[in-house]
DNA sequence: GGCCTCGATTGAAGCGCTGCAAACCGATGT
DNA sequence: ACATCGGTTTGCAGCGCTTCAATCGAGGCC
């Protein structure tokens, strides 16, 4: 087990140590590193050089203490292996060194617990404020339940009504009218949605989208199939399971959820020879994942733009830390088509 | 722009408020929080009830400076997109809830410009220590040429003899000879490796390797490619150069140095209908990435037990903040082979 | 019954830094 | 010569918590 906490006394150098080489005060060399506009430019140098020699680095426990606040942001991650959030930590990233904050990471792996910890971790190193990406409904709850940290929190990758944090996410409704129009374009009309449990937010709106767009051509679709997961075995399983289904001519074009499940789904197809695809059928993806890329046949998808995503939700906390009267809003970005072999028909 | 800082005074409940409502003194508190043995069961529940009613979240920057840290570790990573850094925080994390301390994750790019800033934002919230990943020697130089730092850090992916840190890396020669070793076994003779610049220790390692492999085997290379990055992009020219060689019959083996570039190579071949792959010649990767899986022809490839680094690194900050004394070493971890169809002569 | 022991509790002294108001000082105006 | 005025610098009072020595009290022991 580790020692609860670091020595005491470390012999590092502090603020007194430096403020005696340099012959100035310590408030002297705190307001240089603060407020180097009210220092006479002589004694920044005398200052800087006496730093530098003692090799000085500032105690940021007790500049956050008696400051009040630090100079990083958190964001909670539900899933460093997507893409998308890799995105969103890089937009983030970005806009933060802009403003001349840090970022610090926090994987959540999608379990509330670990996201709740995570904010406490950020809470705790008193960072400014936390942006959290979600994507379903009860862990909203969870997190709008908590007591009221002192830190605002920015939703990401979740929308909902209730105006309890600023959030931003991407319109998942409308991408999944991308996909699902692309293919009605295409002359399909036997369409199915693949989506992974409903519970989780972006898919569920997805599948709205799918509706929507089917609604809206007057088409009825020809199923929809929840596998448990997202993921590429799931997709394989459904794939497997829609290739008679194909091969009667009852499904000519399939929107999956992800770009996993697609790709599973393309891999079961096409271990049926007498399957052509795209020839016989069409299936789009979702997320611009390297796995759609990748693909045997490169996969259709709708592409989403993560980095954007990370530098809005910066941009709100931004906004909401200003000090402004400020109103809790939800920002919505637009995803984009992105067509490849999987849904050209020639 | 931000304010420099958040308001004092955020009402928020502090420990003297908790204290009151228990009937207890502040230090009581402080011991239920931090040393809850010494405190009777009784007065325990008193105060965890004044602490719920209150909703009283411990301000951890006091915490931290009053007690000298705090109880989470920095971890660097080079590349969020690589799912070996996703592995070892994952193996990181893991180790980390074991003994009760959380990891917060930094994003470098690989740039040494975000690595020491990354460091000293955790020295500065006070962190145990920081694991980091590091690829290049120049880097490498960086880090140890830095002021020392109040806290450890332990150098992960990337070893070196100078037992500046203690360290923990995955044997990359030894993964480069597997790979090697692999399609000599299928009676390959006239192999290629296709390396990126040369800087990058995990690639150089991975070329020796090679190298020892042939040497062992009594066999010249039939050449070595070294494209300025490691990605698929130049995977694909390097493909393209190769192929007039391969239909010569002077190359029947590659040994790639990522999979992202095995990638790029196989689909370079792929492209030419009078190649067959892997008839004619087998294509090997390295990192055991999605992208080596999702091929159109599955990559065969050497897979890094990058959970087990992270928590091995996590294993030995334990060790060094436990306060025995303390000796830098250095681990190596073995990775493993895993043959797809890139590879096989049926 | 008086004295000692030991677990539980407390008061006070900082942890290292920042913010603020007061102090300083050379220059300017009259 | 003196009051005034900015730009600089400084001393002091905490920030909210932990720690440690000192205190308290209830048994235990002779």
């Amino acid at each position: 087990m580790l020692p609860a906490t670091r020595r005491r006394n470390t012999g590092a150098a502090g603020i007194d140590d430096v403020a005696g080489l340099a012959g100035v005060s310590p408030s002297t060399v705190s307001n240089v590193l603060n407020h180097p506009e009210r220092v006479a430019p002589a004694t920044i140098d005398k200052v800087r050089r006496a730093i530098a020699m003692l090799q000085y680095v500032p105690n940021g426990a007790a500049r956050s203490l008696a400051a009040g606040g630090s100079r990083s942001v958190g964001l909670v991650l539900s899933d460093l292996g997507n893409s998308l959030f890799v995105d969103i930590a890089r937009g983030a990233e970005e806009r933060a060194a802009e403003i001349g904050v840090s970022v610090i990471l926090a994987n959540s792996e999608g379990r509330l617990d670990r996201e709740e910890r995570a904010l406490e971790v950020f809470e705790q190193s008193l960072a400014l404020g936390s942006l959290l990406t979600l994507n379903d409904a009860e862990h909203f709850r969870a997190i709008a339940a908590r007591p009221a940290s002192r830190a605002p929190i920015i939703v990401l990758n979740y929308h909902d009504t209730s105006a309890l944090f600023c959030s931003a996410h991407i319109d998942n409704v409308h991408g999944g009218e991308l996909a699902t129009r692309h293919l009605l374009n295409q002359g399909r009309s036997r369409l199915v949605f693949v989506g992974g449990p409903g519970s989780l937010q972006p898919v569920d709106d997805r599948r709205q989208g799918f509706e929507r767009a089917l609604a809206a051509a007057g088409v009825r679709a020809a199923g929809e199939y929840s596998p448990e997961q997202v993921n590429r075995a799931d997709g394989w399983l459904v794939g497997r399971a829609l290739a008679p289904r194909v091969l009667a001519g009852e499904v000519d074009g399939i929107v999956a959820a992800s770009d996993l499940l697609a790709a599973g789904i393309v891999q079961a197809l096409a271990e049926v020879p007498s399957i052509d695809l795209p020839g016989a059928v069409s299936v789009i993806g979702y997320d611009n994942n390297q796995a759609a890329w990748d693909a045997p046949i490169p996969i259709s998808t709708v592409s989403q733009p993560g980095a954007e995503l990370g530098a809005t939700g910066l941009a709100l906390l931004a906004e909401e830390l200003s000090g402004e009267p400020h109103q809790h809003r939800s920002i919505r970005l637009q995803p984009a088509l992105v067509e490849r072999r999987s849904t050209r028909r020639d």
